[in-house]
DNA sequence: TGACTAACGGAACTGGAGACCCGTTATGAC
DNA sequence: GTCATAACGGGTCTCCAGTTCCGTTAGTCA
């Protein structure tokens, strides 16, 4: 909608727009997290942000908008990797990380709402693959770290690596189901290490 | 909805019944393959069918339901687990069929829909938790036989394996959008083999 | 082969999400 | 300060997904 004017906010960034912004997205943030993803009604995010309804469906126009809007806020306060100097403690910190952010109660809804708006929305599915970009770019290095120390093959795929810690974790949050606990973390960090290892994210050895 | 009722088709499951289900789930999956979850709409649904919309609303009532219906039905027409005599071939079968079950026309959108739904829908993620539970138990048994053969630890939890040859298929899938490819598929059956060798799925050693 | 009724289907109805209109507020440039 | 206009917001309207009503069709059982 509005296809016509410039992007609200772009012109004048300051004082009420950037409070408007502000306040529709903490309340999009509290709706998710107490009523989940089914019941987000933009003219009632509206109202708890004190806000006229019009604006907001000027400014995000649907409630898949908003919450993408919500997670690329995410990305710009995501947090810096962590250094232990083994890969083991590392990767386990990467999935400790992924752990505590899908199980987190106001992340975990955030992410299984952005995840299902992805399956049928590009822009979701595009800021989505995004944050997974940045995500792994922040932690790959520790596997090329973890290289030059001998703990893995010298041509492993850093990047490969990071996702194989993620991948289980979503696994139980999306598909099966199966209950999301720091055992599992831990089990896909050692996993990722395991293969690491024995050269399958290494695309040299075949 | 009409809860006061019985089930429909549960009285009379003969003749016009079987086929007014078949017709709709048909036209469902026609339109879930060509437009996509979002542009599902029961009344034309109904239309393509040839079947009143009232049918429709009354035996189904919402989008996610009959998308929860269309996945029960895949369920009861799932193919067998294949047996090759060696672990890589069985976990590589897996792999396969979970690849190609991912990224068929007709299947593919399937799934990205239910696990969209289950991430709101309780209904949904009850009977998406039936699937992978069936499938898992169907495969399962690979890994004991290897295991009996020597090919991994006694102890190796066969589930767990079998959770993680899924696992990074569907995190690309569903997560980072990165390629889904038989190299990934591949790559799932040997990193899941190795983590398997190294006893990271043994219970027993820590 | 007829009676009973589960299940279907056309048509009219309704509620509320989202669009629109137009006056008001307050930001940013001078 | 003062002006132009970006952005907000209350009120109203529209449209269509979903419901209801009630007559029709066809399984099932005797």
């Amino acid at each position: 909608m509005t296809a016509d004017e410039a992007e609200p906010g772009t012109l004048r960034p300051g004082g009420r727009t950037a409070r408007v912004r502000a306040a529709v997205l903490r309340a999009a943030g509290d709706v998710l997290a107490e009523r989940g993803f089914a019941h987000m009604d933009l003219a009632d995010i509206a109202q708890r942000a004190g806000v006229g309804k019009t604006t907001v469906y000027r400014r995000w126009g649907t409630v898949t908008a908003l919450v993408t809007d919500l997670l690329t806020e995410m990305i710009e306060s995501s947090l810096p990797r962590t250094y232990t100097g083994s890969l083991l403690g590392d990767l386990g910190a990467h999935a400790r990380l992924v752990h505590t952010t899908l199980t987190d109660p106001r992340q975990g809804p955030l992410f299984k709402a952005v995840i299902a708006a992805a399956t049928y929305d590009e822009r979701t599915a595009a800021a989505l693959r995004r944050f997974y970009d940045a995500r792994i770019t922040e932690w790959a290095p520790c596997v090329r770290e973890a290289a030059a120390r001998g703990e893995v093959p010298e041509d492993t795929d850093p990047r490969e690596v990071i996702r194989a810690v993620s991948a289980p974790l979503y696994y139980r949050l999306l598909a099966s189901g199966d209950p999301l606990d720091e055992t599992t973390a831990d089990r896909a960090a050692k996993a990722a290490i395991a293969a690491a290892r024995a050269g399958i994210f290494s695309p040299g050895k075949r």
